[in-house]
DNA sequence: CACGGATCCTGATGGC
DNA sequence: TGCCATCAGGATCCGT
């Protein structure tokens, strides 16, 4: 589900309200991707200080110690007044003196897990080997070129895999090709200095309209009080195989790319 | 070392 | 209606 627009979308939804508030109790419901890391009684009366976001990762920081929050493919939050009836799919409950934070998450490709701090080995594997954030003054188009300069694999992959730039999952990832007129399938090395230009500016744009409207809802994206998102009804070519390209008419195709599906149009878009 | 594929898990969907 | 195959927003691990 969540790209970097779901999990931004998600963290200010609730990140002021949950900012001050003292960690009552938490509880785990079926195993996540990895293992919290510490005894959930632990937590019991550290304060949430701020929430934080690096690349689609949610840094919740106490005043001792971090929680980092991942969503996987299916996970949502949702922030509640009162402690809500807990479902099959609701694998985290922190319930603090500002309400209650819950995990639904399905498919379980999420996770939560506590570091003493960011440099603690416990972050630094998750965190360690991410690239710069899109959306930070840091992400810069001549540095971008010189990474992709090298790699032999496709730019779609090289995208995804999250190692130059962060937060560009399957969606963002074709629709900011789309607007750069780059084909998923080129080779990332192949692209010059122009065209990198395009798209570095298609992703920065992509993932701020795409904030601005609240993410992309396929299925049952929400934010933490439950409001779903409208980008996905403005996509380009996501999930539109077969019909007219909003911009000259081609049919937009579909192929597989280290198991994700990959929508481009085959007239705007060149190797 | 860089790349591509398999993999974790559950639910929705479509064909028969 | 049921059964089966396929696919889904992510990211790690493993073999080549």
């Amino acid at each position: 589900m969540p790209e970097l627009p779901e999990v931004e979308v998600t963290r200010l939804s609730f990140a002021d309200r949950i900012a001050g508030a003292t960690i009552a109790q938490v509880r785990l419901g079926k195993p996540l991707r990895w293992p919290l890391g510490c005894e959930p009684a632990a937590l019991q009366g550290r304060v949430v200080q701020r929430v934080d976001r690096r690349g689609k990762y949610l840094l919740l920081e106490l005043d001792r110690g971090l929680l980092l929050l991942h969503l996987g493919m299916s996970g949502s939050l949702r922030f509640a007044e009162r402690m809500p009836q807990a479902g099959p799919h609701d694998h985290l409950d922190i319930a603090t003196s500002r309400g209650v934070l819950r995990l639904h998450d399905p498919r379980r490709f999420g996770a939560v897990v506590y570091a003493a701090d960011r440099q603690a080995p416990a972050a630094q594997k998750l965190l360690g080997r991410l690239g710069v954030e899109p959306l930070a003054p840091e992400f810069d188009a001549a540095a971008l070129y010189d990474g992709l300069r090298r790699r032999q694999a496709s730019i779609k992959q090289i995208l995804l895999a999250g190692e130059l730039v962060v937060g560009v999952g399957n969606i963002y990832a074709c629709e900011a090709l789309f607007l750069a007129g780059i084909r998923p399938t080129a080779r990332a090395a192949s692209l010059g200095r122009r065209r990198v230009l395009r798209l570095h500016a298609a992703i920065r744009q992509v993932l701020e309209q795409a904030v601005a409207r609240g993410g992309s809802t396929l299925r049952d994206f929400a934010n933490a009080h439950g409001e779903a998102g409208s980008f996905q009804q403005g996509a380009m070519v996501y999930g539109r195989a077969g019909q007219p390209c909003r911009v000259c008419g081609s049919p937009i195709r579909l192929l597989r790319q280290g198991q994700r599906s990959s929508y481009f149009c085959p007239t705007c878009q060149k190797y």
